[in-house]
DNA sequence: CCGGATCAGATTATACATTATCCAAGAATT
DNA sequence: AATTCTTGGATAATGTATAATCTGATCCGG
């Protein structure tokens, strides 16, 4: 819980958020991952303000930040919850992951260097020495891993949109383990894409990255499924 | 100039803002587009709230809305700053298009009804009756051409996403006029467009609106250069 | 000509005032 | 008697005014 952040690409996330501000976006930010914070829970900016130290007005900002990312639902003059993050939720932003990873997959291809390469091989090793023993740290470097590949990207926007999605997913993903299937999946297609890269071949590496990040969606998908029927008995 | 604007689908552009923030997001957002506001212009809080009749922090939530669609850039301690929408902004937005609008068609594809293609038939007949005298019915025929493929897309993400990134376009493409090649162009691959989705062709409609996209930001990014090496020339 | 203190201007944070929403209790009507 | 409508008050969001903090530029001294 304490080390989960992984650093975010270059000078990516741009909070815009002033000092205060981005202090008190982290830890509410932090709490709506860990679970503190409960889906629909109501977040009173007055409440939040006290218990972070602060006045209201980087509350506020900082609740419109974390509105832009998805965490949380603001309506106009009635306040602001936390986002439930249900399946749909879910679904739609992995979708979206399957539509740009591939494009940013596919230029990296062509622009990848025999340092690139070393570098996924290495973290690749270490993913796999880790071998899902500690799933903090399975998914910091995974997140390194992705990141190698899409970080100088020419395209910040698209980029930086991986980014956000991919932060949700995490905050999601964490509540559950790697079923053993989808642990052999991941480091099967891992090995394979560092070797698609090697080769150059682009279209390849863009169509097993789609398959990566459907796959990964679905898992996350059929947990949340026997999550939900779990609780409903 | 006044009728600019085209209705966003459904309950979309959730803006999240307050009664007075909306107000001054939107006629900040209009000077933005508008040109009355230039790029890398400053954004002095104060100076707004005053010229807007307000204080300062509805202005301060209309300008986290606005760097959320990225029409502002805001750094800490330091303001914010009208984006300049330069080439690399308009390239990496249409790219995302690109990437996106395909999925979304090749859904609607399966989904439309007759009366969707009716809609769509009449739409383009007045798009062919105006044909682009006046450039703000163009536009707000062509947004609202596919608005109706893409409002009642599952994946409210993405069509968000879609949503945003056209007004940018809009935005941008509003000071320039269509070359004949373009208009010629456009009328085509649209009545093509009406054509696949009838005989169901999925995939086939799917890449033509990513050439159709594609092409809409080439044209864009051809008038930028032009009026760019008219400045400089 | 360069480097650091100073100062104006703007941003950011705080405290306060206003206004909208929600909920519950009671009145009125069927 | 039951249901709906109104109304009042509590709560929290929104807007305003103001203080404090930071930034960047100017100006003076070396």
């Amino acid at each position: 819980m304490s080390e989960f952040k992984a650093q975010p690409p270059e000078g990516m996330e741009p909070s815009g958020a002033s000092l205060a501000g981005d202090s008190v976006y982290q830890k509410i930010r932090d709490d709506i991952i860990s679970g503190r914070l409960k889906a629909n829970e109501r977040l009173i900016v007055a409440d939040l303000a006290r218990e972070h130290d602060t006045s209201t007005n980087p509350v506020r900002e900082a609740l419109q930040l974390l509105r832009g990312e998805g965490f949380v639902v603001i309506s106009p003059n009635r306040g602001a919850r936390v986002r439930p993050i249900d399946q749909n939720f879910v679904r739609d932003i992995y979708e979206i992951g399957v539509l740009i990873e591939p494009a940013l997959t596919r230029w990296f291809v062509g622009m990848a260097t025999h340092a690139d390469i070393a570098r996924l091989e290495e973290i690749q090793t270490q993913i796999e020495e880790n071998n899902f023993l500690d799933p903090t740290r399975h998914s910091e470097l995974d997140t390194r891993f992705h990141t190698i590949m899409y970080e100088r990207h020419y395209n910040r926007h698209a980029a930086e949109l991986w980014w956000k999605h991919r932060e949700v997913l995490r905050a999601v993903s964490r509540r559950f383990n790697f079923t053993l299937a989808r642990r052999a999946q991941v480091l099967r297609e891992h090995r394979q894409l560092i070797q698609l890269i090697k080769d150059g071949e682009a279209d390849k590496a863009a169509a097993l990255v789609a398959q990566h990040v459907e796959g990964s969606g679905r898992h996350i998908l059929e947990h949340m499924r026997a999550a939900e029927a779990a609780r409903a008995g």
